[in-house]
RNA sequence: GCCCCCGUAGCUCAGCUGGAUAGAGCGGCGGCCUUCUAAGCCGCGGGUCGCAGGUUCGAGUCCUGCCGGGGGCGCCA
């Protein structure tokens, strides 16, 4: 791009990008009005020189060039482009738009880390959804991703279950501070001794119990982990980790004792202040373990680390990265996602030491595994998600989540209505040189942006970009199912043409649904 | 007081690196099933993009300041 008059270079950037509006053509650039000023000739006047230009390049691939607004230049493609960008999707078959990570990473994704304590609850559930979809979706694109629970399974609140364990084993009273829910008198009468064993074997047995139930909740839901790091190891044996990430930090000189306590230098790193690490009885915070728990995924040499974080702990981000960066980390590569909350209503409570409260489980019970992904994942994870479940309750067949299932299995039923002999011949060769509806020209185009959808949805860590794009696509197959005959086509180049459209946009339907976790039915 | 997220249609939310008449779902009103699945389709109505400035040829999008909602600021986890 050449300089402005001035010398300074030009704000903005000519684009070639694809149009919302059907009328502004296929591709759009904005070429021609940042030249114009350069060349000193209305925008207009450059649309069209550079119209021309493309029109000789571009050959037959090109249907038509229009000037259009201050000086946009709109380019249309042809049929045959369509068809054989048709062909190259068919061809790619399942692994059209994978693998497009321009550098591929080795990922952990650290999720849920819900404390063993009780049930996984709403709040869970988001996390659980939005980390599971990431995974996927990052995967789908060329990551090596590694799935990672952290399990709290160390601190004084599992010391709390054991005592809310203990009491009801021993028909007492719950301690104030103790877990309430019926969850705890199940886990009293499973745990074999709970009234006489000293309390933290109590802890440890109850703690067991309670992860060995959320992961059975969580498998559930369709969400796996590679890992189930527990924090405990982080502190067991002599060359404990967290000692050594201490020893890491001393070298550094990132240290230094105060008031009988061991301190982080973080406010040098970007934090507010200082962190303790060791506290004045000796014991190590929570802050600890966490820096040696991310020291140790350091070690394991990894490209990047995510950790999906509920919005509780945002005021906790600068810290970590700070402390992240004491360990000679780059803190560019510790990406901390927050989860915003998800606000529940026509339910109970979500917190969780009122014993009483909206469960994952309960709410699979309630609108099923695939409602609750989607409904969960619709939304971008930095805003608030209003969750009725009354509504979500009465209304379930109205979720978009049916409409995008829907379409797969319509799609699913023309094929079986065509011969399976058909069906092959049909993707051997899609292009048919048939010409193309709108409806089903805009399908193509809509299936043509999957690859650059999966980009987005990676490179912002932002599922949600899927589930819109999945629906936008059941969308125009719907109109495309209105108005182009598929098995009543006229011809047989025609009814061939269209299976593989619609074979292509199933595929493509059912990946999408995939990488949120959603089942793509054959039928409904 | 400081920090983070949000404020777009009656409701719930999209809106990609600023671009051309701001979109979807739900809800409302009115139509469409001897025709490839009506869990569908078509049409209508509905918005000063919180407010005020600024940058730009161009701002829902970027900057500043307010207002409103949510969350967080512990030698708790």
């Amino acid at each position: 791009m050449a300089a402005t008059a001035d010398g300074h270079a030009p704000r903005a950037r000519p684009t070639l990008e694809r149009p919302r509006k059907a009328g502004f053509g296929d591709f759009s650039t904005n070429a021609a009005l940042l030249l114009a000023p350069v060349l000193g000739e209305p925008p207009r006047d450059v649309a069209a020189r550079l119209g021309d230009a493309l029109s000789d390049r571009l050959g037959d691939a090109l249907e038509r060039v229009e000037v259009a607004g201050p000086g946009f230049l709109n380019l249309f493609l042809s049929d045959a482009w369509h068809r054989g960008a048709l062909g190259g999707v068919v061809a790619a078959g399942a692994r059209f738009g994978a693998g497009g990570a321009a550098v591929p990473e080795r990922i952990s994704v650290e999720f849920v880390s819900a404390n063993p304590t009780g049930p996984l609850h709403v709040g869970h559930a988001r996390n659980a959804a939005y980390g599971d979809a990431l995974c996927r979706i990052l995967s789908f694109h060329g990551h090596a991703i590694e799935r990672e629970f952290y399990v709290n399974d160390f601190g004084s609140q599992v010391l709390r279950l054991g005592e809310s364990l203990q009491a009801r084993a021993r028909g007492e009273e719950v301690p104030e501070d103790g877990y309430r829910g019926e969850y705890v008198a199940e886990l009293a009468a499973e745990i074999e001794g709970a009234a006489q064993r000293p309390v933290e074997e109590v802890a440890r047995a109850g703690a067991a119990a309670v992860l060995t139930r959320i992961a059975a909740t969580l498998e559930a839901f369709g969400v796996g982990f590679d890992l189930w790091f527990s924090e405990r190891t982080l502190h067991e044996g002599g060359d404990a980790l967290v000692r050594r990430a201490y020893d890491e930090l001393e070298r550094q000189g990132r240290t230094y004792r105060s008031e009988g306590a061991l301190w982080l230098r973080t406010s040098q790193l970007g934090d507010d202040k200082d962190r303790v690490l060791e506290r004045s009885s000796g014991e190590h915070t929570y802050f600890a373990s966490d820096v040696a728990y991310h020291q140790h995924k350091r070690e394991r040499g990894f490209d990047r680390l995510l950790d999906v974080w509920g919005a509780d702990h945002h005021g906790y981000v600068a810290r970590m990265k700070a402390a992240f960066a004491a360990l000679g980390g780059d803190p560019e590569r510790l990406e901390l996602l927050i989860m915003q909350f998800v606000n529940l209503t026509g339910g109970a409570s979500m917190s969780k030491r009122a014993g009483d409260f909206v469960t994952l489980d309960d709410l699979v019970g309630e609108v099923g595994v695939d409602a609750a992904r989607w409904f969960l994942l619709a939304r971008s994870h930095d805003t608030t998600v209003e969750f009725d479940l009354d509504l979500a309750r009465e209304q379930e067949p109205q979720n978009p989540v049916y409409y995008v299932q829907y379409a797969h299995a319509r799609i699913a039923s023309l094929l079986r209505a065509a011969q399976d002999a058909e069906r092959e011949v049909a993707l051997a060769r899609p292009d048919r040189g048939a010409p193309l509806e709108a409806a089903e020209r805009e399908l193509i185009k809509k299936v043509l942006a999957f690859p650059g959808e999966v980009e987005e949805a990676a490179a912002r860590r932002a599922p949600h970009r899927i589930a819109a794009y999945a629906l936008e696509l059941a969308q125009q197959f719907s109109a495309f199912y209105r108005d182009c005959p598929v098995l009543k086509a006229e011809s047989a180049d025609l009814r061939a043409q269209r299976l593989a459209v619609s074979a292509a946009t199933q595929g493509i339907i059912a990946r999408a649904l995939d990488l949120l976790g959603v089942r793509a039915p054959a039928s409904m």
